[in-house]
DNA sequence: CCCTGATTCGC
DNA sequence: GCGAATCAGG
């Protein structure tokens, strides 16, 4: 199956999209499969498409990227948008994971199909859209939520009550789980 | 030492 | 055209 990897039409478009999204060579080349990041970033300047913003520290300064307040002002790429979002977490010591890589809960989705319809990619998230992440974020694959957010929170009601849990319940649910 | 992209050059 | 090796740098 894997046998042929070359730059099919396909492997290109997504190393385009990849790329003008921001995502790094190393991270492409990972999601492609079968190629290292010299391979892809070979194959970004033969395509012409070298010189973008520049994502993350370890590129030469060319042009000013975005610091790290900016993307936090306004969250620019999937990645900065992932990595702020599942965030809020106060009152309790710690939050539970978002449903990140594998875990979506076939029973839940067998159960409420309703919440899993609205998923949007970066380019269709709004403001008042949930922005709970879904996925791994390094991948094509990759979602927010995209629910009707609360008014002045970043998720709708559902991914609001993951995220934040009064201290009190925590508290007891850790005795129930018996240690110390 | 981790990472980033840029360039070279044999294939 | 391809990409490993290498370079230059954060």
């Amino acid at each position: 199956m894997e046998a042929g990897l070359s730059w099919t039409d396909e492997r290109v478009d997504l190393l385009r999209r990849l790329w003008e999204d921001g995502q790094s060579a190393s991270k492409i080349a990972a999601q492609l499969g079968g190629v290292t990041r010299n391979a892809v970033i070979g194959k970004v300047h033969r395509l012409g498409l070298a010189g973008r913003v520049k994502p993350l520290a370890g590129a030469p300064v060319v042009a000013r990227k975005r610091s790290a307040r900016e993307a936090e002002a306004e969250p620019a790429t999937a990645a900065e948008i992932a990595a702020e979002a599942p965030e809020p977490i106060a009152i309790t010591s710690h939050r539970p994971a978002p449903d990140f890589p594998p875990a979506p809960p076939a029973a839940a989705v067998d159960t409420v199909p309703l919440a899993v319809s609205e998923r949007v990619t970066i380019m269709d998230l709004r403001e008042s859209m949930c922005r709970w992440p879904m996925g791994d974020p390094t991948t094509p694959e990759f979602r927010f939520c995209g629910g009707r957010s609360i008014t002045g929170l970043p998720y709708c009601t559902h991914h609001a009550q993951i995220a934040y849990q009064p201290a009190a319940e925590r508290k007891r649910d850790r005795r129930v789980a018996g240690f110390r």
